[in-house]
DNA sequence: GTATATTATCATAGCCATATGATATTTACA
DNA sequence: TGTAAATATCATATGGCTATGATAATATAC
């Protein structure tokens, strides 16, 4: 569902969430936490800081953390930086005008499903996510 | 959503879907009809074929139809070949392990997002989407 | 049988996401 | 002032999806 990039970025929002937002947390401690390429995971954050996700500092004893609260930072903000509009908007069958008054054969049914995954991303806030542990991840 | 092979897939499909079952048709005809690489979607009918959904003929005078109905066809059988199981299985954060006994941090909020996604492949027939006409694709 | 039309297959290339490694830049602190 | 720690940036590599072109295999029709 997202680029590995996004899923990166969101896991990543996850544990700042889980630290003092005021906290700063350097990539190699959230590199080895999360079992994430650290350089790569470097270029990721830099990115989600360019879209104000992320407040970086550099130097000794800088990192990066939350800009803004956990509870108003939704999850479209963290993926939309590598994924773009996630869910609706995205024609099924690749047509790039296909809207309401010039539907493609999959639209009027496709709208209803994909208008969810938006209101997903859209409405859901990081904060929302918190109840379980950001546990490090098992991969194959 | 779908990966630009699986939306030639479902496209050559629906096309078929609205010619008789019988029928054959040949990728040239298709390709050019709908806007598609030749021997890309050659590859990719061929693909289609050992995953049962078509049924190919060699020689002078043959090509491709659907194996059954468009009303039997389920838009995930189509899909599938390519992109897997569509929606739902995916775990959001990338963990291998996923599930109601092992939930990850988002497991709960967007099991029935994902639900609602694999549902609409699993369950929409091609058949289903006939209404409109499968026009040529406009492209940016 | 020979030519033709068609699918099947092979070989190659470009692009992008992902990833690795090295270097530059900035800042804190002794 | 100098060293260390950290982000920022650059260069490069790898793999898969997308695509193109050429050749092989198959079947029809004359």
């Amino acid at each position: 569902m997202l680029s590995q990039t996004a899923e990166y970025a969101l896991r990543t929002v996850l544990y700042l969430a889980t630290t003092d937002q005021a906290e700063l947390s350097s990539v190699s401690d959230i590199a080895e936490r999360l079992g994430i390429p650290r350089n790569y995971l470097s270029k990721t954050l830099h990115h989600l800081a360019q879209a104000g996700v992320l407040t970086s500092t550099r130097g000794k004893h800088g990192g990066f953390r939350l800009t803004k609260p956990a509870s108003r930072l939704s999850l479209a903000e963290v993926v939309a930086p590598f994924d773009g509009p996630t869910g609706a908007r995205i024609c099924l069958l690749g047509r790039v005008a296909c809207s309401d008054s010039d539907p493609c054969p999959a639209h009027g049914r496709w709208k209803s499903v994909s208008n969810e995954v938006s209101t997903f991303f859209r409405d859901t806030k990081v904060s929302d996510l918190l109840e379980s542990p950001v546990a490090r991840v098992k991969r194959a």
